[in-house]
DNA sequence: GTTACTTTCTATACATGTATAAAACTCTTC
DNA sequence: GAAGAGTTTTATACATGTATAGAAAGTAAC
């Protein structure tokens, strides 16, 4: 009954979410301008600015939905330095499909209401293996940056190789001053191939080891 | 002798990211465009793109001159892990005194040639640590994954709090739900305070006890 | 010197995100 | 029902990165 005044609204924040959605799964991520945007949800590009802050906010937005829709694990391992490696590998796995996440990424430690889930696991877990709540947030913090870390920086190379951008590295590496950079000129043009493993996994449980310490093993 | 033919060129790549210094210096990293360039170097905007592919490759070059130029660590500890460790922490430092670095790591493993001496040491000193070289390099992926993404989220953060940008977290967490999140909805908003503490170091360390074991241990 | 060729530079144009101002629409109050 | 107030939408405009086409300025061949 508040009975709002002024100008009925044609659109709303939803509607432009799922346009959003449809927009990209036709035509891609690189297809979502607001202009094409606002033509999906029948107005204009200015109109949109009512509804949402800026483009990141969108992105935002959309994360938001996307992750909130996400499959999760269904079982986790009880031991819960086990359970922080499967929540977050679940968390990365996520991120890791929805392919505007990098634009988003600089929205640091948290991500949006959709993807709570996954903090709250995490620290849950570290809390149950003797951390102080301060010290899980820490451990959650530290291994958020890692994520958001490998996140970008594969997509990054995935990029690079799709354009066939090779050359300047393999000319760096060639050039490379065996004096001075030793190891990596013994690497040589293996650099390429080392490189395109997925070393997150390993990443992770040094991560966990080193924050969780056995001590108070569980259980 | 090569007597190089064709119209010879007003501006070098070196005057550019001269230029691109200077307006920084001046105007700030968001003064930065090519058109404001292309008039520091007496130059059109698309002359720009006869030295530079575009302007990330730009930046790129920016971050290799200015980390090329940074101090390094005069004097670094003998034990390996703590080298690691005293280089990682020395490269942190560096990337986030460039303000535009964030708009580059997008750029994956490695950094321009300038700032190759980081890859370099960590490298070597996990292989006198005990490694293969391929596990070596895996941990310097690892360990740069995990720079790179606190780099991003602390300038992240930094710009949320200069925009004080902090309501939409607040709301957040006000309206969490106790019984969905109990561990977020328990930390409140002490979530502000204790995600503005530099966690860098701590997962550091335990990403090397994690990737570096103790075994072989320096003598 | 004229022609061909090569490289660099200039002019113009476009898509994009977004600022700003004005217009349209609705409810409330008289 | 006319005037006012509050919202949302539209129109227009601008800065930015960059594509494209062609002009300018040099060397090499004849």
């Amino acid at each position: 009954m508040p009975a709002r005044t002024g100008r009925p609204p044609k659109i709303s924040r939803a509607d432009i979410v799922a346009a959003a959605h449809r927009v990209i799964e036709e035509d891609g991520v690189e297809g979502l301008t607001m202009r094409r945007l606002a033509r999906e949800v029948g107005s204009t590009a200015m109109a949109l600015y009512h509804h949402v802050r800026d483009k990141e906010e969108l992105l935002l937005l959309l994360l938001d939905d996307y992750a909130a829709g996400m499959p999760r694990p269904q079982t986790l391992p009880e031991e819960p330095r086990e359970q922080v490696i499967a929540v977050a590998t679940a968390m990365r796995e996520t991120l890791s499909g929805c392919p505007w996440i990098v634009d988003v990424l600089r929205a640091d430690d948290l991500l949006s209401v959709g993807a709570l889930w996954y903090p709250e696991k995490i620290i849950d877990a570290a809390v149950r293996a003797g951390l102080t709540t301060e010290e899980a947030v820490d451990a959650y913090r530290v291994i958020w940056h890692y994520t958001a870390g490998v996140i970008v920086g594969r997509a990054a190379a995935r990029r690079r190789r799709a354009e066939g951008g090779t050359t300047y590295r393999e000319r760096v590496f060639a050039e490379l001053d065996a004096e001075e950079f030793p190891r990596l000129a013994e690497l040589g043009r293996r650099w390429e191939e080392l490189t395109a493993k997925d070393t997150y996994d390993k990443g992770l449980r040094a991560l966990v080891a080193g924050l969780m310490p056995e001590e108070n093993r569980w259980p």
